[in-house]
DNA sequence: CAACTTACTTCAAATTTTGAAGTAAAATGA
DNA sequence: TCATTTTACTTCAAAATTTGAAGTAAGTTG
C-alpha cells in the first residue's frame, strides 16, 4: 500500500510570486541520471510552509500513537521532541533553546515536566550557578531509544536507494535554508 | 546579513537508524554538476522531523509578525493558513480538511473564527445541504494577496537561481513523500 | 421507512504557546 | 567595591491551538 504511492507524481501549481520564470531558462533542461522530481514547477515559500505545517502535523500524531503503544501518559509528543533534542548530549538550557527555536517560558515547562516524569535530571552549573545543565535520564535515554526503534521501519521505508537519500538530504538542507532565512528575517527584518 | 548565511555548510551528524551505510557505496560517488549539498551523510526521519518542527515554528512566528504588521488582530496565523489552503477556490470543508491534514473539529472552529471575522463566505451547497460550501470574501482575498505580496521579497531571496528551485522543489517533493508515509502509517501501521 | 453513513458542528477539556514579570547569579564599570 | 546592568533562567496567567466525544441534520441503503 505505502509502497504503491510512494513515487507517484505530484500536482504542484505554478505560481509566481516573486518570480520570473523566464529568469531561469536552464530549468527544462538536464533532468536525465537521478530520479529527480519529474515536474518542473516554481515552489514557492507558502506552499512550502503548508506542505512543511501538514507533514509536521501528521509526524506529531504518529509521534503520539507510537508513545501511546509504548505506555507514555506522563509526556506529549512535543516533550519528546525535546528529548530528542537534546539527545546524548548534557546542555544548558540556552542551547537547548538554540536547538529548536523554542521561546523561553515554553522550554522551561516542558523541562518541568519531564524532569517530574523522571526523563532529565537538572544540576546546576558549577561554573555559573544561573545555568542549569540538562541531561537524561536511564528512563529519558530508554523512551529516545524505543523511539528511534520505531523509526527505523521509516527510514528503511524512506531512505530505500542512494537517489532517495539524496533527496532526503537535499530536503534537510533546503529546509536548513529556510530556517536560517526565515529565522534572520523574524530577527533584523528581510 | 542573509545573504551571507544562505549557504554556509551545514554539519549534520551521521546516524543509522534503521540503516546500513554500506548499503549505499555509490553515495560518495558523482558531486559534479549542481550545487548539491556538500556533506554526504545520512538523515534520518527523526532529524528531519525535528528540522521541520522548527522551520515550521519559524515560519509561524514570521507570519504572526506580518500580520500584526498589516493590523489583522482578530484572527492569527493558523487561521491564516487555512485561508491559504482555500485559496481562490470554493470547497467544503471535507476538501479543506483533507488539504491540510486537519482534524474535523478544528477547521469547524478556525472556519468560525473566519467567518466571524468576515474573511470566509460559507453557503450550503444546492446538491447536499450537509455540504458547506467555503470561499473567501473580499477581505479573505485581501489578506492572502497581502500575505503573498510580503511573501515575495522570501521567494527572491530563496529561489535566486535554477539550483536553488531545483532543491526547493526537491525539498517540496521529499515532503509529499513524508507526508504519505506518515500518513498511511498513522492509518493503516507501517 | 428504519438503520446506517456522511458531513459537519458544538462543547468541554487538554495541550501547547505566548508574554510579562519575576529571581538569582555573573559581569561591568565608576 | 559596590551599584548597575546583563544573562540565564523560572513562574504565572492568559491566549491560542488541538483533541475527542457527543451531537445534528441530511443523504443512502436494504
Amino acid at each position: 500500500m505505502i509502497q504503491k504511492l510512494l513515487h507517484e507524481g505530484v500536482e504542484v501549481e505554478t505560481s509566481f510570486d516573486g518570480y520570473h520564470a523566464a529568469d531561469f531558462p536552464e530549468i527544462t533542461a538536464e533532468k536525465q541520471g537521478h530520479r529527480h522530481p519529474v515536474h518542473t514547477v516554481v515552489v514557492t515559500h507558502f506552499e512550502l510552509a503548508r506542505m512543511i505545517e501538514r507533514v509536521n502535523r501528521r509526524f506529531a500524531s504518529l509521534l503520539r500513537t507510537e508513545m501511546t503503544k509504548l505506555g507514555v501518559e506522563d509526556v506529549g509528543p512535543a516533550q519528546a521532541m525535546v528529548l530528542m533534542a537534546i539527545g546524548d548530549v548534557e546542555l544548558s538550557v540556552g542551547e537547548l533553546l538554540d536547538r529548536g527555536h523554542y521561546v523561553g517560558s515554553n522550554i522551561s515547562y516542558y523541562l518541568k515536566q519531564l524532569a517530574d516524569g523522571g526523563y532529565i535530571d537538572r544540576v546546576a552549573s558549577q561554573r555559573d550557578k544561573r545555568s542549569a545543565r540538562i541531561r537524561l535520564t536511564e528512563k529519558g535515554e530508554q523512551l529516545c531509544a524505543n523511539l528511534r526503534d520505531a523509526g527505523g521501519a521509516y527510514n528503511r521505508v524512506l531512505a530505500r536507494d542512494a537517489d532517495d537519500l539524496r533527496n532526503l538530504e537535499i530536503a534537510f538542507q533546503t529546509l536548513h535554508r529556510l530556517e536560517l532565512v526565515w529565522g534572520n528575517a523574524a530577527r533584523y527584518g528581510i
